[in-house]
DNA sequence: AAACAAATTGGAACCGGTTCCAAATACGCC
DNA sequence: GGCGTATTTGGAACCGGTTCCAATTTGTTT
């Protein structure tokens, strides 16, 4: 393992003083062509590659070229496709990404997590809450404090108590026209299945169906919601509730579920009790992910452009990084789009409940 | 942003020389308990996080506390797992990761990716081809150079020319036994659908299945393959020519698929060409994937126990960075769960086929 | 060919820590 | 209280780069 070189072992072979070997490496400032081509040429025969490490302790111009990256555990679509996203528009620019995951159903610490991200003098960080935009009390704090040394960008409706640059989508407007799209086609009673425990803390998708619900006078059935929510089984458990233990005049003809995932639960439930998408119950679900064209039949649901969103924030904090003075933030709302597909049916004009 | 604070400025403040702030931060030499707790009180109240870049330079001791992850995009499932729980356990264990993509659909130089692992002196490097277990040419030769900077593990089957750790499932073997699982249920034409253009490239699936059938006796139906076949529509086409292109007397009556997405755009087109899972037609996949569950019938499928294999790796890797002499590396083969769910029946005996 | 400006190069200081070594202090014992 | 040893502390060198400054070389102009 490891006959590990250093710009010296280069400027001794190539009979030059290491400030020599160093300008070739970060081509600032002149060298003659004759001196470059000899030492670049050691430097490709040994395959000589700085140490990041070094280069990154230089005065207080951060050249760390990495950006962390805090989200969730990457067990949903909706996560992955932003990683994956940031990562390479990243690895475009010439930087990496650092992991750091928030672990679903385990206790940590934000502030822990900060504190590495610090330590580490990143070049800035990329905040995505995922899913559930459920803002933690100790966050701001957290994230404040990062602020003080890196740029920080999220990928989230603005949280209160923090001033950093938001990418934000609408998904609450959105949502409200997913529920106009079901009362066009003359649904009543409807129901939003999977999120937090209780409607409040499940974020826009819940205001946005909330305020639908009221102004276009429609009837909600409210459901049973789970502890953590989001998962295919609290589909299954809410759709159980909604039609084995209500009365038949008491039931949904559409259901609004909080994600692709909840919508997938509750097909499976649905089939198993004998109900027909869409011709007895509508359902929409939420995120576009990959499986959502695949269900049967397949999914109604929101498009929520993390890519694109995932793809600005890196760029945003590179920028930002490079400015001397810091740029002020900045909150960008963009429209998901509404995918129609097949789970709502084509039906016009008012319908019966079941 | 950003008042940086070194160590000068904590032993200013504390009226001590900067080797003793080092030395309350690194724990490792004897300091008296009072002036321990004096240091100790200005780093806390002034909430100092030493360099991590500066600690990093310190002798040729690798302490980046960092893995570099080589792995292709996570848009899948399987390598989100892998992802997941590698960096869940070495955050454990105070490290973090840094994530390497390999671009899906994308040319991409293995070298350059090696090249800013080695730049970046981490204290080792993960690699998981992910599902598709092809090796590209340039593999050995860049992995190679960067085990001269770093131990590797691999999870994978071992690879021609690649001296390193693998974390090897003999998934191979399991394909056999679900091959003949199929057989036992009275299976005798089988087809095997998804994953590279030719089955040759589809890695120990393809292999495992081949092997059964041809041990077996069964009746390969050849299906159509599409190019980087992982995805649910190769699954759909698949069948499209499968049953649409074949006569009555040349259909198999049961599909084992690369993949469960693979199998999910299967179970897509069955259902829409009138099909019956398991009835007309057994099908099986493979990951275990979280939706696996949930397809109509459910899935019966395989378990790679990927989460299992990424936490061995991570402890592997920084138990060998912490060594001074390099360990031997070893091949570690497990098989991999069957999990019988639905989508095959449960009939016995022999059966008709289409 | 001399004088001067511009380009190139070497040497040293520095980035922010760790660690070695020696000096200073504390402790134990007679 | 004096002495020897163990512990604690400060000072300096070092990790591997970058960059400033001054010295040297090169090129231009008269």
């Amino acid at each position: 393992m490891a006959e590990k070189m250093t710009i010296y072992d280069i400027a001794r072979e190539a009979g030059v003083a290491p400030s020599t070997v160093s300008r070739v490496l970060t081509g600032h400032s002149n060298v003659s062509a004759k001196t470059r081509e000899k030492v670049q040429a050691i430097i490709d025969r040994r395959h000589f590659t700085p140490n990041l490490a070094a280069q990154a302790l230089e005065q207080n111009k951060q050249r760390t070229k990495t950006i962390g990256v805090i989200m969730p555990e990457v067990t949903d679509h909706y996560s992955g496709k932003i990683l994956c996203a940031a990562t390479r528009e990243a690895r475009r620019l010439g930087y990496e990404t650092l992991l750091f995951q928030l672990p679903i159903g385990e206790k940590y610490d934000i502030g822990e997590i900060v504190d590495q991200l610090i330590r580490r003098r990143l070049d800035g960080a990329l905040y995505s809450g995922g899913v559930l935009e459920v803002v933690r009390a100790d966050l701001p704090g957290a994230l404040n404090r990062l602020m003080e040394y890196m740029p920080l960008v999220a990928i989230s409706p603005p949280i209160a108590g923090i001033n950093c640059t938001f990418l934000h989508n609408d998904l609450e407007t959105t949502i409200y026209h997913a529920v106009q799209h079901l009362y066009m086609l003359g649904h009543r009673r409807t129901a939003f299945i999977g999120g937090a425990r209780t409607m409040r803390d499940s974020g826009a998708r819940a205001c946005g169906y909330l305020r639908a619900v009221r102004e276009l006078g429609l009837t909600d059935i409210p459901s049973y919601h789970g502890e953590g929510g989001f998962t295919a089984e609290s589909g299954e458990i809410a759709v159980l509730r909604l039609f084995s233990e209500t009365s038949a005049g008491h039931r949904p003809s559409a259901i609004l579920a909080f994600s692709d995932l909840v919508a997938l639960g509750a097909l499976k439930q649905l089939h198993v009790m004998g109900l027909q998408v869409p011709e007895d119950v509508a359902i929409i679900g939420c995120d576009n992910t990959f499986f959502s064209a695949y269900t049967l039949p397949p999914l109604t649901t929101i498009d929520l452009y993390s890519e694109e969103r995932a793809r600005t924030a890196v760029n945003e904090l590179i920028n930002c990084s490079k400015e001397s003075t810091p740029k002020p933030p900045f909150t960008l709302v963009r429209a998901p789009a509404f995918i129609v597909r097949e789970s709502c049916g084509v039906m016009l004009g008012r319908r019966e409940n079941l």
